[in-house]
DNA sequence: TTTAAATAGTACTAAAATAGTCCTGTATTC
DNA sequence: GAATACAGGACTATTTTAGTACTATTTAAA
């Protein structure tokens, strides 16, 4: 339905209570007890967001994750990139355009400019600006949430 | 992944084909054969369709749909209202705010702010610039392949 | 030097959403 | 009354997403 996935919101919570710790190193551990997400979960994220370059890690006993770069630094569509792949609205956007169709199938055009401008929405948030509405999270009223950011149940529309 | 649905962007043929018909009625059959979607597919699209009211429907024999509107007035955003349900980033950015969780998630606000960009991006594109970049497709070349934009198989990026 | 704690990578399973089909009913024309 | 076409809903299959598990590697400390 045009969103973006749970995963993808989970690591905008895992990378706010990175950026809350301010280049403190903490474990997978740690965040996913802070943040009420299941371990595993936020080790896959993390691994995700390594790779992506927006956190760095540590290894070793005593490891860690810290953030790569400053919070205003990091961009929603970062975050995105990183965690779902490239912000494509239809699935030939992408600049490869080399598609055995390609003189029949022309939807291209209209809906790379959309994309565009989406893309651009999104480059215009930081992590500081997502982190901004989510403040301190009383780790209480957490622990008996399945997730960080409770949903997905029937009827928690915020 | 962040991308329309395969099916709203049938539903723009769809209705890419109907405008190029200008006024003339058209059945779904005439318009699965037109664009090599399959005929129950471009049925549930049109009744979708129908019912957000970008299209009007005539039943009986020799009935058929025709745009509501001329195409320069509908816009992306409302074919991706009628195909998959309002627009949001997010569960919680819908404009119903009834979450019993609301004073400890706080996710909302930023992703409102994506969200309404993303909309008014979507808003500004009509089915004339959709349409646009989807002139006559010869329908010679069209039949053999499943789907009227074809792709999402292996290597189909356009 | 051994043990424990932590990340890295990959593969797998389960659940949910999407896509596609079919059936039954109703309206309209010939 | 028969044929054609839309309306609505239900159902099935496929694909995607979410979550878990396992193995390997790295580092610190006992």
């Amino acid at each position: 339905m045009f969103r973006i996935s749970k995963l993808t919101d989970y690591g905008t919570v895992v990378l706010a209570r990175l950026a809350e710790a301010d280049e403190e190193l903490l474990s997978a551990t740690e965040i996913a007890a802070a943040t009420g997400l299941g371990t595993p979960t936020v080790s896959k994220l993390l691994k995700q967001l390594a790779r992506a370059e927006l956190v760095t890690s540590e290894r070793g006993a005593n490891g860690g994750y810290r953030l790569a770069r400053a919070p205003g630094a990091i961009t929603a569509a970062e975050i995105i990139d990183a965690l779902e792949g490239p912000v494509a609205i239809t699935e030939c956007s992408g600049q490869d355009s080399s598609c055995e169709f390609e003189e029949v199938c022309t939807v291209g055009n209209s809906w790379q400019q959309i994309n565009l401008q989406i893309r651009r929405a999104l480059a215009d948030i930081s992590l500081t600006e997502l982190q901004k509405a989510r403040p301190v999270i009383p780790t209480i009223r957490l622990v008996p949430m399945p997730a960080g950011i409770p949903r997905g149940n029937k009827s928690d529309q915020h």
